[in-house]
RNA sequence: GGCCCUAUCGUCUAGCCCGGCCUAGGACGCGGCCCUCUCAAGGCUGAAACUCGGGUUCGAAUCCCGAUAGGGCCA
């Protein structure tokens, strides 16, 4: 095998990555398919997809489905879907196979069997017999004794009851210390009569892997060399690490990134709000823009705020992941999505809009009744004042269909009987224009308003409630010009009609 | 409770490794002004931080020690 040396456990140092040759980085994001798919795993997912593309490197997609009561299929569904949506894609993994395969635990429960069979047989395992009662009888002893008993467990030296069911528990020979220099949180050190002898696999039907060994002979077996995860995973390293060297595997490089939080700096979960892609996903979030966000939470290049994937690749580096925690915050999500609403063409917006249009109630037909090119040139108009494609389709959605409803304050505001005096003063200047463009529009209006003595302001705002139902929009006469003269005079009229009864 | 991690504006962060260029920079958010047919966008501008205490040093946000606070994991 690859990688570092056996005895010296992630020794590479910490600020410099060994620089392995292209394409020889193996990493992997390893998710629990019990639930959604959670911000916090997608930003772990995105540094691992980062780190092996700007490597050159292969990424790998591992579900970790060991705890069968609470893995299901549509969670592996909703995981596979996110991860494309934010098209961050995999070498190998359950859907595209691969040569270490399979790329679910549940298929490979013989390899753990294997691997603990291999460590009873060198006499670094040793069955045990222990009742979950009698070792919370001897914890609770343990509590109160001085010098603190070297195991819990009787069975390494006294060997296993007979007639018990028995599990597999791992032998912590002590002596010495465990450590490894983190590629982002630097040198961690355990002492090593901190750990105490650990279970394997357990006395179930099953033989169940228990977490750590699972992890440590799947990430061995599939050759990572980066092992990318949450900061949660830190105080399992020194296990692992101990597995890895009695079962003669190299130890991966660890890099431990810190956890997303809530605005209770506690770690972020459901009862913060929005805690599933899904959910930012239907929102009209683009997924640009949660990569964006999600890379800048806890990484910088400077003062840059806004980057694309290329960009990202170029520039990201594990080592330049920050240490402390951060908090996922939406008001900044909410300024990069705009910003890359912004950036997105038009065409594309059109396409990305369809699905949010039907949401916000408006009938299909009559967005089929436009054009792309039509709507194309409609975006523009309104994207700027959009921080989503949900916000972003709503505030279209006059120009398909009259407003299905007014909001009071503005009705109220502006279509009192004088300002509909006002909005019939303005419906004949604009049937009078020689053609419907906006300069020609406004140039009326403004005429109008001179001779009048009054301001834009004046008809600007009653045409704006008739049209959109509210007092704010793009700016009017471009909005009139994209309507077309009928739409506009009919709605205009049927709205002074309504509206003086 | 034990072990581990973290600590710069409200938030994300630059600076810290290689002390002086830092009267601490940028961004989001917030306030003001400009632009303006509304709302945005944009421009200008303001308030806003080195957790505290020791030490090392001519000099510390930057190095060391401690405290405090927050967090994670296990129990």
């Amino acid at each position: 095998m690859n990688s570092p040396d056996p005895e010296e456990p992630g020794g590479q140092g910490h600020a410099r990555m060994p620089s392995p040759e292209p394409g020889k980085v193996r990493v992997r994001f390893a998710p629990s398919p019990t639930g959604f798919l959670h911000v916090g795993g997608v930003r772990t997912a995105l540094y691992n997809w980062l780190f092996a593309r700007g490597q050159k490197g292969t990424l790998i997609l591992r579900i970790e489905d060991t705890d069968v009561e609470r893995s299901t299929e549509e969670a592996v569904t909703a995981i596979l879907d996110g991860l494309r949506w934010l098209r961050l894609d995999w070498d190998e993994g359950p859907d595209v196979g691969g040569p270490v395969g399979p790329y679910r635990q549940l298929g490979r429960d013989p390899l753990y069997r294997e691997a603990a069979q291999r460590l009873l047989g060198e006499g670094k395992a040793y069955p045990c017999t222990c009742l979950p009662e009698e070792l919370a009888a001897r914890r609770e002893a343990a509590r109160s004794a001085k010098p603190a008993p070297p195991h819990l467990c009787p069975c390494r030296t006294a060997g296993p009851t007979p007639g018990r069911r028995q599990a597999i528990r791992f032998c912590v020979s002590g002596r010495g210390g465990v450590g490894w220099d983190d590629l982002v949180q630097g040198r961690i050190q355990v002492a090593a009569d901190e750990i105490d002898d650990f279970i394997i696999l357990r006395s179930d039907d099953r033989e169940t892997p228990v977490y750590n060994f699972a992890a440590v002979v799947d990430d061995a077996l599939m050759g990572i060399t980066h092992v990318v995860r949450g900061a949660d995973h830190i105080p399992n390293t020194p296990k692992q690490i101990l597995l890895y060297q009695a079962l003669g595997y190299p130890v991966p490089a660890f890099a431990h990134i810190p956890l997303v939080l809530g605005p209770d700096r506690e770690k972020l979960s459901k009862r913060h709000g929005d805690v599933a892609l899904q959910a930012y996903r239907d929102q009209g979030y683009l997924p640009d823009a949660m990569v964006n966000y999600l890379v800048r939470l806890g990484w910088a290049h400077g003062d840059q705020e806004v980057f694309t994937r290329e960009e990202l690749i170029r520039a990201f580096q594990l080592e330049r992941v920050g240490a402390s925690p951060g908090i996922f915050d939406r008001a900044k999500l909410d300024w990069l999505n705009a910003v890359h609403l912004r950036q997105t063409p038009p065409e594309t917006l059109v396409d990305l809009l369809a699905p949010f249009w039907e949401a916000a109630g408006v009938d299909p037909k009559g967005v089929e009744a436009r054009d792309r090119a039509w709507l194309a040139q409609a975006v523009p108009l309104f994207v700027e004042r959009s921080k989503t494609l949900r916000e972003l389709a709503r505030s279209m959605a006059f120009l398909f269909a009259p407003p299905a409803a007014r909001d009071p304050k503005a009705e109220a505001k502006f279509l009192t009987p004088d300002h509909l005096a006002l909005l019939a003063e303005a419906h004949q200047a604009l049937a009078e224009t020689p053609d419907f463009s906006a300069g020609t529009l406004e140039a009326a209006v403004r005429r109008l308003a001179e001779t009048r003595g009054r301001k834009l302001v004046d008809y600007a705002q009653p045409i704006r409630v008739a049209l959109t139902g509210t007092t704010i929009s793009p700016p009017i006469f471009p909005v009139l010009a994209l309507l077309g003269r009928e739409t506009v005079l009919d709605r205009l009229a049927q709205v002074l009609e309504s509206q003086s009864n």
